[in-house]
DNA sequence: CGTGCACTTGAATTCCATCAAAGGTTGTGG
DNA sequence: CCACAACCTTTGATGGAATTCAAGTGCACG
C-alpha cells in the first residue's frame, strides 16, 4: 500500500459528509476533477500539526474524521485558538490573502484530512464556476461566523458564552448526523476556555453548575445536554412567543 | 444629471484608492469590465443605512470617501458593531453565502460608495481570474483580522484594546495617503466601545489617560498620536530586539 | 436659546481572573 | 502490568479590572 492515497477507495463521490464540504452542488463530473486533485494522507495522531504559521501556503485541508483546533500565537506570545474544526470544515482560507500560513491547526485526536492543493484548487475553479461559488459561500460563512463570535465575546457573561458553545456543537454534531444530546468533546477544558475568553477555572465551575442545576451532565469530555431550553434561555436566545412581549 | 451615475467622471481607472479596493491586480480590458458593472450612487448622510439585515443580497459596495459602521443584532437585541469602514473597503462580504443581507451598513458622516451588484460579480469573476483571486484574497483577508480580532478581545486589557484600535486606524489612515499620526475619528465613544468590547465610560477614560501621559492628545473626535512607540508598547507588540529575551 | 445627545469624571459593585491545593486521568517505560 | 510523571480537572479563597450607577459639563442643531 503507498504512503501517499493509502485509502485510495475513499473519493468525494462516495464521501458521507461531502454535503458539507467542497463537493456541494457539484455535478459528478466536476466533483471527478476535484477528487482528482484531492490527496488522502496519513493519520495525525493528538498533538500533530497539520501546518504551521510561517510556512508556505501548500493545501487548504478538509476534515474527513476527528478534529482539529486552528489558533494564532501573536507577537507577545500568547495563543489563541480560533476554531474547531469538525468533519467537513475546511482549514486554512484565514491563509489564502497571504504567501504563508498565518495560523496553526492542530489535531483534537486522531484525525484525517483531505488535503487540497490550492494552485490546483485555483486552477480548477477558474473552470468550474461552481466550485468557485461553493468556496466563496464557505469563506463568507466563516467570516459571518467570525463576526457572531465578536458578538459573543463583546456581549455575553461566562455563562451565556458556555450555553452558546454547546449548542453549537450540538447543531454541528446534529448537522453530521451524530446526536445532538449526547457527544464527546474532544478539547480539553483549557482549550474551550481559551476560545472563549475565559480562564480554565471558570469552564469548569460553570460546567459544574450546569450539571448541578441538570441542564446537561457532564463526565469528563463526555456531555449529555438534558435541558436545552434551558440552555437556550440562558444563550440569550429569545423565543417567538416572548419577542414582542 | 441623471440620478444614477450622476457623477459619471468617476471611474475605477482614475479612482485613487483602487489600489486598496478591488480593482487592485486588474488589467486595463479588465478594469474596463468591471468599471462597467459598477454604480455610483448619491451620497449617504449620517446614520442613512446602505442596506439592512434581512434584505435580500443586491450587492456589494466599496466605500469611496467617508466611512461606515457594520452591525449585526442579535436575537436578544443588542447590537455589534463587527467593523468601521474606510475609503477602499469592501463591505458585505459576509452576506454572499446568504440570500439576504446578515448585518447592517450605516453612514458615520456623509460618504460615498460604489455599488457592485452582485450577481454582475459573480458573471464577471466568471470571465476574469485576477478577479476572483482579488475577491479570494480580500475575503480571507477579512477572516484574517477577525481572527486577530477575536484574540484582541480574549487576551488583552482594555488599555491595550484601546491602543491597538488607534494604532490600526493609523495604520488605515496611512495607508490611504493620509497623515498617520493625526485624524479625526468619526465614530463615537460608545460606538468604538461597542467594537471593542467596552463601556462609554472605559473609553473615555482611558482617552484621557492616554491624554495626561502625553501618549496622544485629544480633542473631541480629533486625535494626535504622540508617542507612537508607547502607544506599541502598551499594544503588546514586541520590538524585535527583545523578542528573544 | 434651549433641548438632546455626546462626553467626562467619580463612587460603588460585580463578575471573573488569579492564586492555591488537591483529586483524577492518561500514557509511558521499566 | 504496575508505577510514576505529566497533565487535566475540580473546588475554594481572594483580589482587581471594568461595569454599573450617578451626576454634571459641553457641544451641535433646530
Amino acid at each position: 500500500m503507498s504512503d501517499r492515497n493509502w485509502l485510495n477507495n475513499i473519493n468525494c463521490q462516495n464521501c458521507s459528509i461531502s454535503q458539507l464540504c467542497l463537493p456541494y452542488t457539484l455535478d459528478n463530473s466536476s466533483l471527478d476533477k476535484l477528487d482528482n486533485i484531492i490527496e488522502r494522507k496519513r493519520p495525525y495522531h493528538k498533538g500533530e500539526l497539520i501546518f504551521q504559521a510561517g510556512e508556505p501556503l501548500r493545501s487548504l485541508y478538509a476534515v474527513r474524521s476527528g478534529s482539529f483546533k486552528s489558533y494564532t500565537v501573536s507577537n507577545d506570545g500568547d495563543a489563541q485558538i480560533t476554531a474547531f474544526h469538525l468533519p467537513g470544515d475546511l482549514i486554512g482560507f484565514d491563509s489564502v490573502h497571504s504567501n504563508n500560513y498565518t495560523s496553526f491547526a492542530e489535531a483534537l485526536e486522531t484525525s484525517m484530512v483531505c488535503e487540497i492543493p490550492y494552485s490546483s484548487l485555483e486552477t480548477l475553479s477558474d473552470q468550474l464556476p461552481l466550485l468557485r461559488r461553493q468556496m466563496m459561500r464557505l469563506m463568507s460563512s466563516e467570516i459571518s461566523a467570525d463576526k457572531q463570535m465578536l458578538s459573543l465575546l463583546n456581549n455575553k457573561s461566562a455563562e451565556q458564552r458556555l450555553a452558546t458553545f454547546l449548542l453549537d456543537f450540538s447543531e454541528r454534531f446534529k448537522s453530521r448526523g451524530l446526536s445532538s444530546k449526547e457527544f464527546r468533546l474532544s478539547m480539553t477544558r483549557a482549550e474551550i476556555g481559551n476560545y472563549l475568553g475565559l480562564t480554565v477555572e471558570t469552564v469548569s465551575r460553570l460546567l459544574s453548575k450546569l450539571h448541578k442545576e441538570a441542564a446537561i451532565q457532564v463526565d469528563g469530555k463526555f456531555i449529555l445536554l438534558r435541558d436545552v431550553d434551558r440552555l437556550q434561555s440562558i444563550a440569550g436566545v429569545q423565543l417567538r412567543a416572548c419577542a414582542t412581549s
